[in-house]
DNA sequence: AATTTTTTGTACTTGCTGGTACATTTTGTC
DNA sequence: GACAAAATGTACCAGCAAGTACAAAAAATT
């Protein structure tokens, strides 16, 4: 489909438009017009670098924010082994809901692209999984550094962790305040947090 | 609008089958048509009722919706006095979500509609008052029984455990399993179901 | 029974959105 | 520079869904 650097280009510049545009104004009132407007270009270039159309763009969106919101992430996530580095770590998670408030892009992409196509779910499921993975490590490396109770089991407070950073973004798009969020994250890091004995 | 006992009777099979048809296939893809088709009726008396149109139905079923999962928990949130009705509501509720999976009237209503509406967004935020509410209360009724411990900050466990069933909800719509709610929900429920000396 | 109000049926309009057709330009290749 | 392939511009189509117009039927009111 894409065979030159331009095409590639104008690819990447629709994909990004799509993704800005969601991210403002949520999937469902995001029209390809939209899209063309914003990226500069038209349908033709739009059904010729998404020949399924869009279905096939959102997917794309999709990826390209999992992969954003896992790089954003990421470089906390591997750094992970200290107390205080968590706590630094759930400030980040915090701040960042809270400021992007009902453009996370995370939210966007689960709660809403995520039910309607298969394909988009299983990048939402993979997303999750690489997620609780990343922070399981982290549990895991702070453990070993004996800075937290070797009984807790990894694993499991990682998957409480994404369920309540998911639950929490959820509530603050129909509340709009992060406050849920700070809560439940603060219990689940509870025995993290505090210094074990 | 509605002067006549046979008037509110159509209004009500209105959003009745309005409800059942998002709950069945969500809120994007449903049309008047759909519901009209469902209730048996035509567009001039879902105009009849709902004179601002598709807005002010899905409100209506916003309302119709939060008042049903409110009653369906109610009687068990209103004996929340001992930590095997804990145990016993936990289970409830994480089957309930797993039975229902992806119809989870609570999961669709704040994730769906309450983005784009400010009054179904004020909807969901008085659900989601009252919800905490209740299991504030059943804290508060538990430790008043001595059976959990009094040191438990009873509202902000309360926001955890609703931010923790909306997350999983969540996680549950993007993967289909109920993992996570269920360790989630436990974790957060720790403190109340183990016995405390 | 007359009349006014409410309820309902039918048919239509309008606007928008995803998607297509096809011609034209640009770009890479020999 | 010729030729093929890729990229882009313009104009269009088809369908659908929200919403409207208006008349007819059914109830309520007197």
């Amino acid at each position: 489909m894409t065979k030159t650097a331009k095409g590639a280009a104008t690819r990447q510049r629709i994909v990004e438009a799509a993704a800005a545009e969601i991210r403002e104004r949520g999937t469902v009132v995001t029209t390809l017009d939209d899209v063309c407007r914003r990226s500069g270009t038209g349908k033709s270039q739009m059904f010729h670098y998404f020949p399924r159309g869009r279905e096939q763009l959102l997917l794309a969106v999709t990826e390209l924010e999992a992969r954003n919101v896992f790089d954003d992430q990421e470089p906390y996530l591997s750094q992970l082994t200290s107390r205080q580095a968590w706590r630094q770590w759930r400030d980040v998670v915090v701040e960042t809901c809270r400021t992007q408030g009902l453009h996370c892009p995370l939210g966007v992409l689960i709660a809403d692209v995520g039910r309607y196509s298969p394909a988009a779910q299983a990048v939402a499921r993979q997303l999750i999984r690489r997620w609780q993975d990343a922070v399981r490590a982290g549990v895991e490396a702070t453990q070993a550094a004996g800075e937290a109770d070797p009984r807790i089991d990894a694993d499991r407070l990682a998957a409480a962790v994404v369920t309540v950073i998911q639950g929490g973004v959820s509530v603050l798009l129909s509340t709009g305040s992060a406050d849920h969020l700070e809560i439940a994250l603060d219990m689940v890091l509870g025995p993290i947090l505090r210094p074990f004995s």
